[in-house]
DNA sequence: TTGTACGCGTTATCAC
DNA sequence: GTGATAACGCGTACAA
């Protein structure tokens, strides 16, 4: 590896003269930095961050936090869109996985340290309230798909878990549907909790009776190893007196679960029953037949403008605490999962009847 | 950030005592020891790697250069696999994605080299034959999910995907299947046809005739955004004279299109058809009802073992070539998608038959 | 057992 | 415009 001097010998001209090449400083005479150029060009030279680093204290280095990776394959989103950012601006970015295990994150804290990292994303795979202080940070922190119960200093950027469910129900009612299901992720998630009082907010607010409603739990247990009873629970809903014309679920892996149960027992979809998922997780949502109607989790979206924003706190002029925090939009994104409803369908009185088509 | 001569004065101690001390040398004295101990503690000394790199040479740093991330969002456990790896061994991980950029990957190139990066997994988020010289690559490099026609110097770790459809092809015929419909892959992907092959020969081995096997393309396309016309194959697959009783897919994504296609039909997995996938992406073949049989890619194992591979390539012991190149197993994961056939349907007489229960 | 002098590759300061 | 010279935080070699 030649360094500087190397240069700067083939050059003819002193090192410091190569490093103002090297960093597009002024006063160069324009023969100089070619010939500089060309000996660069031929050594091969390429500069050393490290002494650049000894030096300067600006590592262009960022920290990825990152506890239990393997909840969903899809969350790791949130890491390429904060990649992408990194690299659109001359940072470069160190992921640490910390499955969850609080040795491994003091581990992780201090690489970060010793590496000079000016600042770090702690995301999380799901969404989450987390106890984390700002104390607890050595480095300017950023949060990702979580906030923090305890410290409201500490920037969180989150989804909207509320409006996207929000949507999707008034997409539903305003598709006349009234005999809904609802079929409820782990309670044990923040998001999950999220999206349905949302949609108990908005089926209050359209006047929809109770007894047009029925809610199950899909998923309980440990998060990234529940027990899914949501295949079950949708035969159920749907081998009940007045059955649902349209299921909510939770998410788009319970939406799975619920075409399944529908089409085993011979319902079509959207014929029978119209189905609507959350998170449009692609390789489900696309890939369902008809394609499902849910709302979008923006996780690269997340892992950019997180990525700004701790840009912003590390050159200081960031705003703080719930200021700075964002809550990103769910979009909805309509498929082919929910019909509408024909006007003869829509009032409750049939709540005795059975929509479903017979063949 | 305190410096080690922070801590020196502190703990009344000269610099290179300190430095004993945090490098475990020998020759200190264990009250010595204990006062700069206490030091480090009050001050929160964390040694500064660039400072020690510019003397040392030896980064501990691995890169990771990844191409196209978003085909499927299971691959990156090889980014996981190699992490593990790396944290394990008191490496740190840089990860660029250059989401098949040519300039983008020479700019990664160069970064890993300001880094003074020790060696780099090349990484393909699908297994391909790729064009790579070892002259390309200015630092040590080992491929994975991928090998090089070019130059057969470089070490590469890749999924066995050949024998991974040999088990899956012969616990089919070994639960008595015979008529065998088979969904190919988009021809594009090598690891697709080391499948197909693999399917060809074990049913030639056995004997079986041409006439009872049913072969389609589920995809075509370029690789990231083909056209997926698996559910209409099935459908047309299950249609036809004398169906087949097994439907082997490419993989569990053709394999959720397959029971899509099948149920809507009305027909019963595995009662009706039996199905199996390969890959077991566990969002797809856990969540099945019944669960898929498929064979495991080994993903997480791939990056992991690679980085073992290229750390024996960086401490000068490694094999190089075809001599330290790895293929790594498939297992099986046999679930409920596949029905033994009572013998009195095994023979290939009643080709004409349908094996579907009547209801 | 401990300390001193120096060097690593780079940037900062200031004089030329 | 350009170049000495010092300094960054640490490890190495050697002296004490």
């Amino acid at each position: 590896m030649p360094s500087i001097k190397d240069v700067a010998r083939v050059a003819g001209v002193s090192d410091k003269t190569v490093s103002r090449v090297v960093n597009r400083e002024p006063n160069v005479k324009p023969e100089t930095f070619r010939r500089v150029e060309q000996a660069i060009q031929d050594l091969g030279y390429v500069p050393n961050r490290a002494a650049r680093l000894v030096r300067s204290r600006k590592s262009q280095v960022l920290g990825i936090l990152t506890d239990l990776v393997s909840v969903t394959p899809y969350s790791n989103d949130i890491v390429r869109g904060a990649q992408a950012w990194a690299h659109a601006n001359g940072y470069t970015v160190i992921v640490v996985n910390t499955n969850g295990d609080d040795d491994t994150e003091k581990a992780a804290w201090r690489t970060f340290q010793e590496h000079s990292i000016e600042g770090v994303l702690y995301v999380t795979m799901y969404h989450r309230l987390i106890n984390l202080q700002a104390s607890d940070c050595p480095l300017p922190t950023v949060l990702v798909n979580c906030r923090s119960t305890a410290d409201q200093s500490l920037i969180s950027v989150t989804p909207d878990d509320y409006r996207g469910s929000q949507a999707l129900t008034r997409h539903v009612l305003e598709q006349g549907h009234r005999r809904i299901g609802y079929i409820r992720l782990n309670p044990v998630l923040f998001g999950a909790e999220e999206r349905y009082r949302a949609f108990q907010d908005v089926v209050r607010e359209w006047g929809i009776p109770d007894a047009s409603i029925t809610t199950k739990i899909g998923m309980s247990g440990v998060v990234g190893q529940e027990i899914d009873h949501s295949y079950q629970v949708t035969q159920n809903m749907l081998q009940q007196d007045a059955p649902p014309t349209v299921i909510m679920c939770g998410n788009d892996e319970i939406a799975l679960q619920a075409y399944l149960g529908a089409l085993t027992l011979g319902h079509r979809i959207p014929d029978d029953v119209s189905i609507v998922g959350h998170d449009d997780f692609k390789t489900v949502s696309k890939a369902l037949k008809p394609a499902l109607t849910t709302a979008a989790l923006p996780y690269y979206d997340l892992g950019f403008r997180a990525s700004e924003a701790l840009y912003g706190v590390i050159s200081g002029e960031g705003a703080t605490g719930s200021a700075g925090s964002v809550k990103m939009d769910c979009p909805m994104v309509r498929r082919e999962s929910v019909r509408p409803l024909p006007d003869s369908q829509r009032s409750l009185a049939d709540a005795g009847g059975n929509a479903r088509h017979k063949d």
